[in-house]
DNA sequence: CATACGAGACGGACCGTCTCGTCTTTCTGT
DNA sequence: ACAGAAAGACGAGACGGTCCGTCTCGTATG
């Protein structure tokens, strides 16, 4: 019985999909979140608005897309694994509170003003950021060589580090050398 | 040589002040902060958008003022100091995440807006929520009790306690019961 | 022939500025 | 001392501008 799988006529074009994510995406970073406009990605991607409208309900669910695509960030999410935990910490932290300095700051408030127009991005944002995945599997690996209590639940402790840095991303306020240090001393204890 | 401290006319109306600060607070509990418009705030408080634009640069500035005033949140901001830091916090974060559950999840997510448009806004939330104050204090009481390690700073620490409780305001979930003590758990070791 | 596409017109919401006429406070001249 | 001028805050709302989200074209594709 052959059923087509299709209605009839063209299908969606991966072209103008793409090219939306990476309007958006290309946007987002030099204009940040609340000065991306429906009608700016149509023009950057030279695609029709409606062709936007037709399959992402609002701007936030672009940018979630986007981010689940790899299209933003991707960097700095991935502690490093020498053996030593608080030094792996430390170092992973500073190199983010070094970005946001950097002019990351920005993208982050944009990407958690994203999250708060969507809450359905703060669960992406969570997981493409790798608050559960990679840092949780950091842990995970510290347990196994004596370095984390196994009491101490990995994913609420993720949360607690993540949250600090979106606070201090959120403040504004440019991070001193020993933040990321004395963040970890907080939180390891 | 008598200087007139006052430039000539009227001074500011500290009838219009106030009405513009408690009708953006009675707006902004029920619409939230996306529904929250200038001109919303003018015919609520019965006044001229430029008497508005006279003293606040946007609106983000007067939701910051209403912090300021007290006249937003204000309960959830002091944890109870019964003597057993780890108890303490569990009851006054399981509280928070009731009220989260309750509807101000919401509310939470549009001072998270605010504070986005205007970084001075984060500060103030962090300054005026207890952040540095109220529970920095619970936790110094608990270095002098033993309870809490004099090597860890507290003000980091409070920041990523708080941290996480925004993230859960942010993610949109309910609560588990054992969310509360799993935090406590997770980030006191 | 059904449907996605690029392009853009359209009404609506809200913004931030401005311009009224009115009222209140302080300075100036007699 | 006292009238009036000067300055500025006030409520109200008109105004152009930006962006929204919907819609309607004609074209292209399966």
């Amino acid at each position: 019985m052959q059923v087509s799988e299709h209605r009839r006529g063209p299908v969606r074009s991966e072209a103008a999909r793409v090219a939306i994510l990476e309007a958006t995406a290309r946007l987002f970073e030099t204009r940040g979140y609340d000065q991306l406009t429906m009608e700016g990605i149509a023009a950057e991607a030279h695609v029709g608005k409606q062709t936007i409208y037709r399959w992402w309900p609002s701007k936030s669910a672009v940018v979630a897309d986007c981010m689940v695509e790899g299209l933003l960030l991707r960097e700095y999410m991935s502690p490093p694994d020498t053996g030593d935990l608080r030094a792996d910490l430390t170092v992973w932290i500073g190199g983010i509170l070094n970005f946001l300095d950097g002019g990351g700051a920005s993208l982050v408030r944009s990407l958690v003003a994203a999250a708060i127009d969507r809450p359905s991005i703060g669960e992406r944002l969570g997981e493409a950021l790798g608050i559960n995945h990679l840092l949780n599997a950091r842990l995970e690996s510290a347990v196994d060589v004596g370095q984390f209590s196994p009491t101490r639940p990995t994913q609420p402790f993720s949360r607690a580090l993540v949250g600090a840095i979106v606070l201090l991303a959120l403040a504004g306020e440019p991070a001193e050398p020993e933040t990321a240090a004395q963040l970890v001393d907080a939180v390891l204890g």
